[in-house]
DNA sequence: GAACAATACATCGGCTACGATGTATCGCGC
DNA sequence: GCGCGATACATCGTAGCCGATGTATTGTTC
């Protein structure tokens, strides 16, 4: 399945297990939670929700639309629930590593109620963000912001460097937190 | 066309303005600025390339490979090199707000060579960043971290703010100096 | 009363993504 | 001498992306 798709689909999965909604209030809460960035099409949400529903993961039942055509209201099954849960729990390589979609891992992983398993997702995200990478290379070595002669280079180098500093803070914050809760 | 493909060619062409490359060597040019993120396969660079040198941006010349299959050595044309200063002083609104888009494009900035050019690109990104958004809303309004009850929520916006202060920091200190520099 | 925006959903078509697979050469280790 | 990994490029097919467009209703603005 492609990358985008289960970004989505986490996101359908993730905000109808709060609550039964339709397809038009969940495109707005999807627009909320990530269409500052990257806006989704209509046109790319109801294939979604389709394919969900086909899985069985989804079922939706028809209401009077308030002003408007009727509305399809969408409920997670118990597989749906459950499919949440796994996806959470195992995130592919690519939604730990780029940051929109490790944002939209991290919106519903409160789902995932277990918190060692909660941990386990963070410190995938940790691994990540320690090892020594960078945008640039000499040969094979890792060049630093310092290194960089070019201000927009150096930019992306500084910025990078900060945002992984201030999320490393807050994931051992939070691990803390984590370790604590599964001790009781 | 579509986003993903506008980024890669970006980055296509932006790596072939510094030097001619062959193909493999541009795969892993490419997969050093933006893999760690996001890999890139090979059965899509290979297409793109295609794809802008049957538009004209640029042109091939074989030559044996180094104890391997001939290398095709691309080269930007002129059409290429404009071509690149064109979408690099016009990004689409989804390459300034998509943070792996906006790096994408900060590293190649510098081949548009005028200071005030890309003073102007920092400066949507300026705007972006300084707009009042968040990732959760009650009703309309933004929440910010200390509202959000629920700690991966409340991670998201604290590692967002921490980013977005960062980048406003350093977006004012290289503004300073490109206004100094367009005053020469 | 006519246009217009918002609500609410849906389809179509062209293009793109990318895993799988194929082709070919060279060097190295066993 | 045989497999394996690196170099180097290419195609095919499935499936998803998304702009354009369509349909229908209600409320609001000129």
């Amino acid at each position: 399945m492609r990358h985008n798709a289960v970004m989505l689909e986490l996101a359908i999965l993730g905000f109808l297990h709060d609550a039964p909604l339709h397809g038009y209030e969940l495109r707005k809460r999807i627009a909320a939670l990530t269409g500052h960035v990257k806006p989704v099409a209509e046109s790319t949400l109801y294939p979604a929700i389709k394919r969900l529903e086909k899985a069985g993961l989804l079922a939706r039942r028809t209401r009077p639309g308030v002003g408007a055509a009727p509305r399809h209201v969408l409920t997670l099954t118990a597989e749906g629930r459950a499919e949440l849960r796994r996806r959470l729990a195992q995130p592919a390589d690519i939604d730990i590593t780029d940051e929109n979609r490790w944002f939209t891992v991290l919106a519903f992983l409160r789902h995932l109620d277990d918190p060692s398993a909660q941990a386990e997702v963070l410190e995938r995200r940790m691994a990540f963000l320690r090892q020594p990478s960078s945008f640039f290379y000499e040969g094979d070595r890792p060049l630093r912001a310092e290194e960089v002669e070019d201000p927009f280079r150096r930019g992306i180098l500084t910025i990078a460097r900060a945002t992984s500093q201030a999320e490393l803070s807050w994931l051992r914050r939070t691990l803390h937190t984590l370790r604590a809760a599964a001790d009781d």
